[in-house]
DNA sequence: ATGTCC
């Protein structure tokens, strides 16, 4: 009988894979007849591929148009998320008034959800693991005492804390990131350490304002999991795309899943929570240093994530920019969600519940209705601290870098009434009560001074 | 969004 080799195997249609060595190796020395090699190979053979279904699932379209520039906004999003629905694992999904598109056609957009059976999709939740909002009641503390303090407390821009400013990282914490083979990585752990207690850019905010029921000042804060989540979401895409090139490789590569029902699902599934764990200290870190600053009991705490996957049975919500309605995707206990729209407008409390059409969830925020390069474009006949003065007067807004970040001014956002009104219009959530602006801190434009940015270089 | 590529 003739020898195999890897070439053989290839040409009866097997991928390359570490099984090839010790397959060859059984077959020729046991000179394996041609049908005593094909039952032995069945072992190796991958499951059917899946197809990409004929026709997206049916989602709820919870957007309207109210302009030309919002008519494109909304047929772009409702395109790409017809592309998204055709996913072999897609049982459902929505759009929330504040979606618009990000990525090529067929990425989830933000202000998407889709439900998923039995798979978790990393490029559905993206490298921003976890986004989220948390609101400490202060009481009735100066809310300028409180961005001086806040000021100097917080941290924004790129990278991490210096070795002596970090905050302390917890054991329980370490131990949980060193039993999870995706976070058992001694960067990532120093990543994690570093980071603890910093904000990042964009539209990442520190904001502190009044509540309109109580009069107390609040403080809330809005940024995710910074370096420690974006490493993740890279491990979860490379994971996700071994497994879409053995089960589904018409899914596109954004669309890759890691199945939940395998031990790099559970694994998965467990590191996202940790990282949970994490951004939620990340969170509470800030909050405690500032109100032990001022020297104040904290009153009340609640927080919510807008950027992660919600897990119900055997379904997988992945909420990308979407804040969760439904009871059973709140922490325990917790009946409020924050909903920010932009720095000269109120936090919004909302409370609300599960519909057919919200599938859970309302949006997260207003939305931008141009992209920053058009925003910024927008803008530019005027000097970029007269816009800031118009666009905020009254309010005490400071950016970390010192430099104004003209695509972060209330401009850049969608009309807050408008999301307001569509909140009512399509069922998500109901606001009781309003965190009315003092000011708030940003990371600001910090690439504006780079080198690389600088006139007169190529 | 992300020490904007380990």
């Amino acid at each position: 009988m003739k020898k195999i080799d890897g070439h053989i195997l290839i040409d009866m249609g097997f991928e390359p894979d570490a099984w090839f060595r010790e397959a060859i190796d059984y077959i020729n020395e046991r000179e394996l007849t041609n049908e005593e090699m094909m039952v032995y190979l069945e072992q190796f053979k991958s499951p059917p591929q899946l197809a990409l279904k004929d026709e997206a699932v049916p989602f709820a379209i919870n957007i309207e148009s109210e302009s030309e520039i919002e008519e494109e906004n909304v047929q772009s999003v409702v395109a790409t998320m017809q592309e998204v629905m055709r996913t072999p694992t897609v049982v459902g999904g929505a759009l929330m008034p504040d979606a618009c598109p990000t990525g090529s056609i067929g990425t989830i957009p933000v202000g998407g959800v889709v439900v998923t059976k039995n798979a978790i999709h990393p490029g559905m939740h993206s490298a921003d693991i976890c986004c989220s909002v948390m609101l400490t009641d202060l009481g009735e503390i100066d809310p300028k005492q409180v961005m001086d303090i806040a000021e100097k407390v917080t941290h924004f821009g790129p990278g991490g804390r210096d070795r002596d400013v970090q905050f302390r990282f917890p054991s329980e914490l370490l131990e949980a990131f060193e039993s999870n083979k995706f976070l058992n990585d001694k960067n990532l752990i120093k990543i994690a350490r570093a980071h603890l207690g910093t904000q990042g850019d964009g539209n990442h905010f520190l904001y502190v304002g009044k509540s309109k029921n109580t009069g107390n000042t609040m403080l809330v804060t809005h940024h995710g999991s910074r370096g420690v989540g974006a490493r993740l979401f890279k491990k979860g895409m490379i994971t996700a795309e071994k497994f879409r090139k053995q089960l589904s490789k018409e899914t596109l590569k954004q669309n890759a899943w890691i199945p939940f029902d395998t031990d790099e699902g559970k694994a998965y599934w467990e590191a996202l929570q940790i990282i949970r764990s994490w951004t939620k200290l990340n969170h509470a870190c800030i909050h405690d240093a500032i109100a032990d600053k001022i020297g104040v009991e904290v009153k009340s705490r609640f927080w919510n994530e807008h950027n992660f996957v919600f897990k119900e049975g055997e379904l997988f919500y992945h909420a990308k920019g979407a804040t969760p309605l439904k009871d059973s995707f709140l922490p325990e206990g917790q009946t409020s969600r924050l909903i920010p729209l932009n720095m000269a407008e109120p936090i919004l409390i909302v409370k609300g519940e599960h519909t057919v059409n919200n599938w859970g969830f309302a949006p997260h925020g207003a939305g931008r209705n141009l992209s920053r390069t058009q925003h910024r474009k927008s803008k530019e006949e005027r000097s970029v601290q007269e816009v800031f003065e118009e666009e905020t007067a009254n309010l005490d807004i400071r950016f970390h870098s010192g430099e104004i970040d003209i695509t972060e001014l209330p401009s850049a956002y969608k009309d807050a009434s408008s999301v307001r009104c569509q909140m009512k219009t399509f069922g998500l959530g109901e606001v009781v009560d309003e965190v009315l602006p003092y000011g708030s801190i940003m990371a600001g434009d910090w690439q504006k001074n780079a080198p690389w940015k600088r006139k007169g270089r190529r």
